[in-house]
DNA sequence: ACTGGACTCTCCCCTGGGGGGAGACAGCAC
DNA sequence: GTGCTGTCTCCCCCCAGGGGAGAGTCCAGT
């Protein structure tokens, strides 16, 4: 008698999928064998099934995860199917976008490791401000950062009020325990500001600031850290707070990147003196 | 008094690394602190080191592995550098590339999941082969598969051979056990040929195959697997053998991918009859 | 019917790059 | 002295399986 099911070796070698990762996808329940021996526990899979693994086995080489994978299998239609696709392939554009920029800044911070930048002294004083405030984990930051900045200019726009002074964030506050990331974006405002959902109205302390402006996207901006840290350095001036930074052009209204500008704080206890 | 050395909270915040990743770094070796209390255990770091901090977050955000990035940081000269990098670039773009092909395919796969194709029987006898072996990994087969019959090709020519069949491989052999993936690759010889390296001389069993061929490059392949098992399972033939294919062009000469053909055998019990 | 070898089973530990948390010290301001 | 926060080490967790141990199964040959 011919068998009309295939044992796992017979299916791994139809499938090109390694018997480990069948029975992985067994216990996962992303390809379960059409039929389980009660007695031996041997896996018997079907003919019709090695379509489907060959499919399973294309989207694990895009590196879409077993979540991901089942639920294209399982999509309703077509069209919910080709969306959930596309969602992957943006997300792999989006990374081979932002690794061709990084890299760039990379070369850049290797062959001119020391560049000297122009470093100003800024003291900041106690400032009112609608802020947004969150554990964002860093690699989530950029994306996050845009968010809670457009929400800050719209809602105050929506209140009719007028910003006071420069949108900026504040990294690393340490006001929480633990080692999560705290981050807060502000907008100063006067006052009025009504706090709705997630926005508040806060006072931001007072500090003084070691500034080194930044000119462009966000990709070169080690370089600003580079030099201020090596600023620090060389005047001995500790670390005396979390990094401010400060945004003098709304990047909602003007999208041309090169024309964006970051100032980068570092806060260092006031001394008055510089050599 | 000003430390001129920061915490690793502090170091924390002026790199975006996080504490916890720090600790790893240094475990790893990556990036020591300049200084470890004796008594304490708690870590010091220069702000010096902030630089080398953003180089290696930089390096980390694309998923460059530690072991990689201490190896452009120590890195002799910028060219040795550069060639680190550029290598890690083009093997994010070689995945990129990859990612689509493979996209696209997998379109075509589930918008017409049931295609027929011609399926034919053949009938091989034994074959003497040259013919290379080894333990692959499905993942590396691709490059694999080029490189042993650029070899057998080679090798066959320099011995002033003709070749007196189609190239092939054969896939799955379970010659060894384990669930390791047993791939050869083969070219027919006559009489003559000399093993030198991983070359051998071999004989390659009769086998009664049910055959569909594929036009293109081997990203559509999956159609053609698919229509054969839908075949195999229509005429309940069971999987007799490991997975041969044929490749009748010869891809290193007829460089143009349209061209290329590729015919997948599927090991059948000899029976003579079909309906 | 028996034997040997190939095949398969479950179970456990391992990878990389950290994240999350427990419990114990350390340092600093009041 | 008394909190509070920061930091330490240690342990378990993630994904998608890989590697191997030890035991049971299947099948072909005798």
């Amino acid at each position: 008698m011919r068998p009309s099911t295939l044992s796992i070796g017979d299916f791994s070698r139809a499938t090109h999928l390694s018997v480990k990762a069948l029975r992985y996808y067994h216990e996962s329940g992303l390809l379960e064998p059409a039929e389980i021996d009660q007695h031996s526990g041997y896996r018997r899979y079907e003919v019709e099934q090695i379509p489907v693994a060959h499919i399973i086995r294309r989207f694990r080489d895009l590196d879409m995860p077993v979540e991901a994978v089942r639920a294209v299998l399982h999509a309703a239609d077509p069209t919910e199917r080709n969306e959930l696709i596309g969602a992957h392939l943006r997300r792999l554009e989006d990374e081979y976008g932002r690794a061709q920029r990084a890299i760039a800044s990379l070369r850049d911070l290797l062959e001119h490791p020391s560049t000297d930048l122009p470093v100003e002294h800024r003291s900041i004083p106690t400032t009112q401000v609608a802020s947004v405030t969150a554990d964002v984990r860093r690699a989530d930051i950029g994306v996050w950062h845009q968010g809670a900045l457009a929400e800050l200019y719209a809602t105050v726009a929506a209140q009719g009020l007028a910003t006071t002074g420069l949108a900026g964030g504040q990294f690393g506050d340490g006001l929480f325990s633990g080692d999560g990331d705290t981050a807060t974006m502000f907008l100063p405002v006067g006052a009025g500001f009504e706090p709705i959902g997630r926005l508040e109205l806060s006072a931001l302390p007072a500090v003084d600031l070691a500034v080194v402006a930044h000119v462009g996207e966000e990709d070169g901006i080690d370089r600003a850290y580079g030099a201020l840290a090596a600023y620090v350095a060389r005047h001995a001036l500790a670390l005396a707070g979390p990094i401010r930074e400060f945004y003098p052009v709304n990047r909602h209204q003007t999208q041309d990147a090169t024309y964006w500008r970051t100032e980068i704080g570092w806060p260092i206890l006031a001394t008055g003196q510089e050599d």
